[in-house]
DNA sequence: TAAAGATAGATGACATTGTCAACTATATAA
DNA sequence: TTATATAGTTGACAATGTCATCTATCTTTA
């Protein structure tokens, strides 16, 4: 009866928009890759977000954050700023340059989904949406 | 108006997946990655499939697939069969030992999915499976 | 049919993504 | 005040993915 086929069509899905990222990132000469685009991203919607947010948000190790962080540190797109209710952690915020590359890159993903959604009824990409997100929850509720 | 809100969901969604999955076959010590059980299942359906194929398949550069195979050969759980019409490529075929294990991971991955659409009207998935596939054909299909 | 181009797969080198364990510095709870 | 928990760093490594180059074979075409 089930072959796995949503999870097959996720992964399909995932990689496809995956690879169109990196191209994009690569054609733009960017130098960040899909990772750190969507690191960007969330500090750059919510002010006064550390490390440990992130990890959170993404469901990744901690230790991969710290070096994208850095990564992101180095190329002087974000910076740290000091959290005074706690000495360990910092937010990150971007700085100008991470703000002009955060447009662009908001530019380029608008595009992307809009592509991607192309010739889809409103009403059914609200269905996968929902159904994705609740997929997930199942996955991760139990275990 | 929009976010990139959908390929967000399906990055996450995607984890989620991959990290139960990886987390279920670490359980049952099954000595294999998720890409593994990808390809250990394309070749227990289509008999007669070669590298190329499965590489076509996923999307994936035929050098990975090359060594996913040959993992999978070391661990002799497939074997190459001589392909009479072409000398340059193999029939990918499971061994004994590969039928069995495969069965495991159809067990393990249908329960995963039945546990992911827990509660998911029947309607909702197949929307679900159709945007999927539209969407990653609307980006790859134009580039 | 002989030479030229295309294809299957292997291999080396490397980038990206992800995980685990151990460590430092700080915070919180007992 | 001691014990425990947490934020972030670092080292080591596994899994995934890409690119370029090489071989052996095919296919085309001159």
């Amino acid at each position: 009866m089930f072959k796995a086929i949503n999870i097959e069509a996720t992964f399909h899905l995932a990689h496809a928009i995956k690879q169109e990222l990196s191209s994009q990132l690569e054609i733009q000469n960017l130098g960040i890759s899909p990772m750190h685009v969507r690191v960007l991203k969330v500090i750059g919607q919510t002010h006064s977000s550390t490390a440990m947010d992130i990890a959170g948000l993404f469901k990744r190790d901690k230790a991969q954050i710290t070096r994208l962080v850095n990564h992101l540190i180095d190329q002087e797109l974000i910076t740290k700023k000091p959290n005074p209710n706690d000495k360990r952690s910092q937010f990150l915020e971007l700085t100008a340059t991470g703000e002009a590359l955060q447009k662009k890159l908001k530019a380029l993903s608008d595009k992307m989904e809009n592509r991607m959604i192309e010739g889809i009824k409103e009403e059914d990409l609200e269905i996968f949406t929902q159904v994705a997100q609740q997929m997930k929850n199942n996955l991760i509720d139990r275990s």
